[in-house]
DNA sequence: AGGCGGATCTGAAACGATTCAGACATGCGG
DNA sequence: CCGCATGTCTGAATCGTTTCAGATCCGCCT
């Protein structure tokens, strides 16, 4: 009959002090302060340790002894499928890693849609908003957990730090583009304007209720932009190119006399960009299109755009985290935005 | 004088049950597991929580008594802009953290360039390695951990789940059409061949030594579909559009015979392309050129390119832990790939 | 009346480490 | 030979929960 194996447990820190008769503190202490013991102890310590299957202590114990994670938890409120499919929020994610990675920190991604518990359960050291509708459920959560945290693209709440963007501006100057040009008939797709909410028209008296801070200062500043014009508001619910190209199609055919599109994102414009196509519509002869971001890919495009500093942002908010980890209290900043002249908008044909 | 305000200890599970003059199990019960007390109790303590600032269990310790953290590491040996950068990549993380979604699983980004720090210092529930060399410092790190762990496009490992994408079809197809078509000298823009390893053209002795086990594959792949032409070996550093051209400008200048580029990602032949635009070489007339991934974005330049199943990708890694996580041994899954035909090759010019 | 099952609540032992304040020995200067 | 600094190592408390095995009480069935 074999030995009955012993019930496999973890090996621990303590087995391996067991196992040269030391304390448990001087096995701590080859790992974590090697000054702290002769080095030929330390060297029996590791070599017990490897016979021993021993990897090292425990990640969770430590964090929970020391009183830090080393993570930082990125929230969202959408599935990460589109977190990612949108060039710009990975291109500001990978910057803002990149920033927190000089530190030792690492993301968390936490998808919360329709549900908090993610927030609420995250070993973190500090918290990123990255979207969340004010006065949402989302966000009462997030500062319910008391940690460090920046907000992207939000008004600033007591306690927090915040990166925003000058959307007003750069909106202004894609409308006003287009009002110099003399359109006077201008289409607009939004992004989301609230959470959850499917797209379609919607009416400027509406536009009060919008929840996304960037959505209803985007639109703030083409309306800012063109007075006088006619905007015909279209809302998405998700930020794709399909979207996009469905509610510009949408739109176009409700509004045959619109003579130029504003896109709150590159993306959209892609969108409506097919849209144009597929409708015979030449841009810009027959369809002006202005986007938002300046993805890479919209060079190539020939599409005009407002562009962002889209890796400033995210190392700001890196920084700004940081200083919040350091006990700091860092200033919020407002990065600025510009309109980028390219060929996709052009004067309305005289009908 | 103000009354010394007490060392602001944080709020602890044991002090509201003090405050109640309760079990600290009973606080427990109430957060876990409601029905194990009576709901006015419950309500009692959910308002003295409230009263005290008390936000639920610490998620570090809960995780320590529990033995598991909910959290899922995903290993990198790039830094985090670059894995993002890559459509495909994203897409492909996104299709993951869907999936392990279901399962209530969350993703940390674990970066390791030139470290494997966070591998070893991760408090993660299993890990899924994307690219990492074989029998490099990372994946020997990575296994120490004993964890369920996926790999990804690498060769399988004792005690690990792999999915892997039948690379070798793809791009014999790839290199076929060309072949067809006529081409005999081609020049290939290939992955990184070995981790840190700067770009710069290569021999087919030294393809030997590719440490990464997707590149191999490729290039094994051209090499077979095009038997009997001679193939121009470029690697790059690194999969950016930008290190795409540049490459692509120092082969072709280098190699004027060329009259066709096989790229193994889209992302360099997009910028493969512009070195074309570049050089004044018209595309498909004057140079050849064919991808690898076939990025949504490849459908509009009428770029041809070997397909994958990227978004099925990540749903099987995701699915592949999530068994792993259950005891299970999931079986290790090879994707197809194949070639999407579209306009950027044809014949060479006859000189 | 006795016994039993369920509903509530509790005590105390983990979970696996870190760290602080010594204990002990050794070497050195005076 | 004393005092002191230095170099090594240890004991024990602590981090904040969860969970298992009861303990208690109550009503109900027979």
């Amino acid at each position: 009959m074999p030995p009955a194996k012993p019930p496999a447990r973890r090996v621990t820190l303590r087995d391996v002090a067991a196992r040269l008769g030391v304390s448990p503190a001087t096995v701590s202490n080859a790992y974590n302060r090697p000054d702290q013991l002769s080095p030929e102890l330390r060297d029996r310590v590791l070599g017990a340790a490897r016979d021993l299957g021993y990897s090292g202590p425990d990640p969770l114990a430590r964090s929970l002894r020391r009183g830090r994670t080393g993570v930082i938890g990125v929230v969202y409120d959408a599935p990460l499928d589109y977190a990612f499919a949108d060039p710009a929020a990975a291109l500001f994610l990978g910057s803002v890693a990149q920033t927190l990675q000089g530190a030792g920190l690492n993301l968390l991604l936490l998808s919360c849609v329709q549900d908090t518990a993610p927030v609420r359960t995250a070993s973190v050291d500090g918290l990123i908003v990255s979207c969340s509708a004010e006065g949402s459920e989302l966000l009462r959560a997030v500062l319910a957990r008391q940690l460090p945290t920046v907000l992207v693209e939000q008004n600033a709440q007591p306690g927090t730090a915040s990166v925003t963007l000058d959307d007003l501006t750069g909106a202004r100057e894609a409308a006003a583009h287009l009002h110099a040009l003399g359109h006077r008939e201008i289409g607009v797709l939004t992004l989301e304007v609230g959470p959850g909410r499917a797209g379609g028209p919607f009416t400027l008296e509406a536009a009060g209720q919008i929840a996304y801070r960037t959505t209803a200062r985007r639109l703030q500043g083409y309306r800012a932009g063109a007075p006088g014009a006619t905007l015909h508001l279209t809302a998405t619910g998700l930020n794709t190119p399909q979207e996009g190209e469905a509610r510009a199609l949408e739109l176009l055919r409700a509004q045959p006399q619109l003579t130029a599109l504003l896109c709150m994102s590159d993306v959209l414009a892609q969108g409506a960009l097919r849209a144009a196509h597929r409708l015979g519509l030449r841009v810009p002869q027959d369809l002006s299109l202005i986007g938002f971001d300046d993805l890479p890919s919209s060079a190539a495009l020939d599409l005009s755009s407002v562009w962002q500093p889209t890796a400033e942002k995210g190392e700001r908010v890196g920084l700004a985290l940081r200083a919040l980890l350091d006990g700091q209290r860092p200033p919020d900043v407002d990065l600025p935005t510009r309109l980028v002249v390219r060929g996709s908008a052009a004067a309305p044909r005289l009908d």
